[in-house]
DNA sequence: GATTAGATTCAACGCTTGTTGAAGTGTCAA
DNA sequence: TTGACACTTCAACAAGCGTTGAATCTAATC
């Protein structure tokens, strides 16, 4: 598969007239939702040009390849993402200083500028968060994509973890970021299977229910594991 | 999309001579391992079939249309996996009576026969774990298909972790169920990722590490959110 | 008002897709 | 040996794919 080396701003109509980045705009949005529903291969350039109301050559116009305008979905919103969650983090780290904060802002730093964005009335942070679930369990996306995407940010959360349990070894501090990754990628999926199985009970599109019950149940699993150890 | 009904034993070729068996499960295997890759709209039956040694027809005139195909590659594990899952359920519940077993044992019967089936000779245990969990996380194919072939045994496991956790609401139980949920399918996904982000301290197809620590990670935080509240 | 560059449309390209019907091959029963 | 039947191959189908080059339109500059 080819190398994505371009950045959002990259192709035609990047800086045009309102008019042209408003139809940009149109593409990526109906292209996140439609990735999000049937991923990279289920989905064709005419079915998203379609939904925009556009012409066909209009994608390859602006963005080249069809990979190229994956590429750029992904980029629209992480970037804003990873700066409002990198913010979240330093902001928790500046309030307990000269102490490391706690685990469980830590956790909350990495999640509730998902949870603003998901109740946001716009509903692209939804489909968005739901295409990153897809690809995230994707052997070959996953590796690809959400690495390219996120491996920096996620870089600077398991550094901070690990300084909220020093005498942890870095496997288990992994470990349980694995498991926290897993389960968030999965609220993010939004497949409404929890409201099939809690029948009614739970809605998989309350965001905050997920998010509180998701903070202490975490931050309760790092201690048992970086703390007592994993016997 | 359309429904699929049939069962695993159906389509031409089911009870026919030992060599026509074979070729039908070498459809199989090459059909869990591709679409564990790239999903079910990035491979192609001529894919399938060239993996597999056969003609493209074959694929058809065995499985019917690609959908059917894609349902029985889900379903001839998914039988083995859901009858040792429920099994041993029942051990850790009779060893346990007349009280609930420990949630830390209710959680282990639901991962360790995957330990089981990952970690032996054969690929294909890990080619499904991967499909697993590629469908999970998909809005389309979680719901449709996790759905049928798992929901009745997940229910069976979420009533034993109610009955651990007898004065916990069900809207806690399912969140702290779907965490694990979340958590395990990334596992199977088996990215590699987590060996890249742990400059190599950790090893995403280690199934053994993984699960030695998810069960007391799970289990705190199942005690954290069911016993003490979310707040 | 002419010129020019970018935006947009249209039509087509070569190629691949899932599926099928007809033809061919093998095998066991009568 | 013949017949029947299931298995296997082959070739083809219509439909759709991503992409592109030429033509057309739009709008700002000279």
């Amino acid at each position: 598969m080819a190398e994505v080396t371009v950045d959002s701003k990259s192709g035609r109509g990047a800086d045009a007239s309102p008019r042209t980045q408003e139809r940009r705009e149109k593409i990526l949005d109906a292209a996140e939702e439609l990735f999000a529903t049937s991923g990279f291969d289920g989905v064709t350039l005419r079915q998203i040009a379609r939904q925009a109301g556009v012409d066909v050559a209009l994608t390859s116009y602006y963005f080249g390849p069809k990979l190229q305008l994956f590429d750029a979905v992904l980029r629209r919103r992480g970037e804003i993402l990873n700066k409002a969650r990198l913010d979240a983090l330093r902001s928790a780290e500046e309030e307990a200083a000269p102490n490391p904060p706690s685990i469980e802002k830590v956790i909350e730093a990495f999640l509730r500028p998902l949870e603003i964005a998901q109740e946001s009335e716009d509903r692209g942070w939804r489909n968005y968060c739901a295409l990153i679930a897809y690809v995230n369990n994707s052997p070959v996306w996953g590796k690809k994509m959400i690495g390219k995407h996120f491996d920096k940010l996620v870089r600077e959360f398991t550094a901070a973890m690990q300084r909220c349990f020093p005498d942890a070894p870095a496997r288990d501090i992994f470990w349980c970021y694995h498991n926290l990754s897993g389960a968030l990628s999965l609220t993010f999926a939004d497949t409404g299977r929890i409201d099939i199985l809690s029948g009614g009970a739970c809605e998989s599109h309350d965001f905050k229910s997920a998010y509180d019950r998701m903070i202490p149940f975490m931050a309760a699993g790092f201690r048992q594991v970086c703390i007592a150890g994993k016997g």
